[in-house]
DNA sequence: ATTCTGACGTGGG
DNA sequence: CCCCACGCCAGAA
């Protein structure tokens, strides 16, 4: 459990960074992290964030802006009901003007330098 | 130990 | 445009 030093982590890291009302993908952290092609492992790691820290994975979607791990909220479309209370308008778990709600860590947090 | 799957992403046909 | 396969790593059967 404290021994997730790693990958884990820090997506826990990243994600925990994400502000109010804003998204990103599992594949933009996985890079961030160096791991561009190990997004699953973000999604892997938002799961067992479950029973570790208040990690907001309801604001890490596929890059579609859909929101495949919904299911894994507990409720049928709680994760789409939080993103909502957020002001991020999803339609049929997909995210309208992704654009405009997407957070890029390297635009926030620069480069990842820090981890 | 082996096999498959998985909250993804990209590329090829 | 749609379908399939590969890569990546970790955990469960």
């Amino acid at each position: 459990m404290e021994d997730s030093n790693n990958f884990f982590s820090k997506v826990y890291v990243v994600v925990k960074q994400i502000p109010y009302g804003r998204v990103t993908s599992y594949g933009a952290v996985a890079k961030y992290l160096g791991a561009a092609r190990s997004a699953r492992m973000v999604g892997w790691a938002m799961n067992a964030s479950h029973s570790i820290e208040d990690v907001p994975a309801h604001r890490v979607v596929n890059k579609q802006g859909l929101l495949t791990g919904k299911h894994h909220f507990g409720g049928t479309n709680l994760m789409q009901q939080l993103l909502e209370s957020e002001g991020v308008v999803v339609i049929d778990n997909q995210i309208q003007n992704l654009d405009m709600y997407l957070w890029d860590p390297w635009k926030e947090l620069g480069t990842p330098q820090d981890l």
